[in-house]
Parts: structure tokens; sequence; C-alpha cells
DNA sequence: CTATAATTAATTGTGTCCAATTTAATAAAG
DNA sequence: CTTTATTAAATTGGACACAATTAATTATAG
């Protein structure tokens, strides 16, 4: 029997999951610098372009669950830098929204991408390749 | 100021992340028929390859340390499927070596690629250029 | 040979992730 | 209007992931 699609060397989901975490640690210096963990960053994001969103739309743009989310959500209310509230329309509803401590972290993050940026090795076109297949994946879920 | 940068739909970063949890997820149902969780899959990988490996070695290829190793090989032990016992020419290695149940395991899990190809809808080619494009970001760490 | 340095696992503490369940609120059906 | 179904967050439990520290062992320098 042949068990070569059983190496770890032929599997697609593993340079994935590799490099997935490798990526969140190259964050971390940059992301220490404005005491945000790789989650929080990306939440803050959300919040940065939109203002307000609610628990489920965050969850859905960053593809996480109320088990996760919760106590991330919490973590940035402790942190001062959002707002968690009941919609009184929908009690149901969780809103989030950016405190102006929030709002003021935005121009400190702006440097992140830049300081990212030199840390790929990857050409312009590459990157967009990159970008595109795995958008592809994930398209259908 | 322009923040473009920095909003989540022109970050490569993030769907990276999120493909890397979404195939994890598509793993799991086929994982959960032999008992497997992903990270005990691909330790359980480089075993069925090399039979006995190090805890270091295993780490490097899975580029994992050992604050996540060390309880997942010890898990992998309590199901019998490995043994962990200390190197007597150098007592501060830890060989891992598979055990004929872990050996019999190997039968099974080989269906598993076969299962996962079904549900990645990227074509051979596609497939490929991620495959480098993911190797080429890891390489330069 | 002995004190120091280096190497390797294990431990500790924090923060995700997710499946499954629970709680609360709203919607829909009868 | 009331019972049932649906929806959304929170909670719980298990398993990573990693930085930092500790402990044990081996190597090296003087």
């Amino acid at each position: 029997m042949n068990y070569d699609a059983l190496k770890l060397e032929n599997q697609l989901c593993f340079p994935l999951y590799a490099c997935a975490r490798e990526i969140v640690k190259r964050y971390k210096p940059f992301l220490d610098e404005i005491d945000l963990t790789y989650t929080q960053y990306i939440a803050m994001m959300v919040l940065w372009e939109h203002r307000q969103v609610t628990s489920k739309l965050l969850g859905e743009k960053l593809r996480l669950d109320s088990g996760t989310l919760t106590p991330v959500l919490k973590k940035l209310e402790e942190k001062g830098l959002v707002d968690r509230a009941r919609d009184p329309q929908d009690e149901r509803n969780l809103v989030v929204t950016l405190t102006p401590r929030g709002e003021a972290l935005r121009t400190a993050a702006a440097r992140v991408p830049e300081q990212m940026a030199a840390c790929v090795s990857l050409e312009p076109d590459e990157a967009a390749t990159l970008y595109k297949l795995l958008y592809k994946l994930l398209g259908n879920n």
C-alpha cells in the first residue's frame, strides 16, 4: 500500500496551518507596541472601519463564533477601546462601539501594515495570487 | 490620512488565518472517525513516516515548541499510539516511538487525504501554486 | 576537574478556538 | 394570546499555541 498521500510534505493543509501561525508570530512585535493580540487586532480593524457593529456581524466578518468573540470583546472593553451594550431594539444583539480611545489607537495601528509588508517576502503579483487562492478556498464554506 | 491598509479585506494575513482554521474544521469529521485532533494527526504523520523521532525533531518538522508538543505527545501515549522514553545516550532527548497500535491506525488514516481532496475546490495547478507560495512565505523564517 | 554555558523537556500563565449547551429575547404558528 | 420555534450571546469543557521560566542533562572553558 502506498502511503505517500499521508506524508506531511504532500499536504496542502500543513503549510497553510504553519504559515498562518508564522504570520501571526511576525505580527507580534508590532502588535505588542500597541498592546493588542492578533485576534484583538483584526476585531479592531472591523471597528476602525465601521465604528459600530453587532457581535453577530463581527463574528461573520472574522469567521469566529461567540465562544471566541465574547472573551475578546470583554478584553477590548477592559482596555477601554470599545463599549459593549445590548441593542434596545432587540436585546438579543450585542452592539460593540469604538470608544474615543479605541479610535485614537487607529493612528498607531496604521503603522502595523507598513511594518509587516517588509516582513513578507512575496512579490506583489505573488501576494495577489495567494490572496485570490485563499479566498477561493474559503469561498465554498 | 488614508487607512485603507488597515482594512480587513486588504490584508493577506486574514484569509491565511481564516483559511487555516477552515481547513482544520473540514478535517474534523474525518479525523473524528479515527479519534485524532488535527495536531495529533500531523504528529502521527511524521511518526508513520519515520516510526521514531525525538521530540526536538518533531517540533522542528511541525514548527511547534515543547509547550505545545508535550501535552499532545502525552495524549498520544495515553491512547496507546506512541511510546515516550528518554534517550539513554542523551537523557535530555525524548524519543517518541510508534506502537503497533499507532502503526495499525495508519491504514484507516490513509483514507483521510482522499476524503479531504474532495473537500478542497482548487484545481491541481492552483493547489500547486498555493503550496509553492505558502512554502515561499514560510521559507524565510 | 569544576564552574559556566548550552541544550532539551516540562511547566506555567494567558489567550484563543470550537463544539455543545444554556439563557434570554423575539418571532411564528395555531 | 399562548405555545413553540428561532435567534443571539454567554458559558463550559477540551485542546491547542506560545512566551517565559524552570529543571535536568550535557558540553565547554579555564
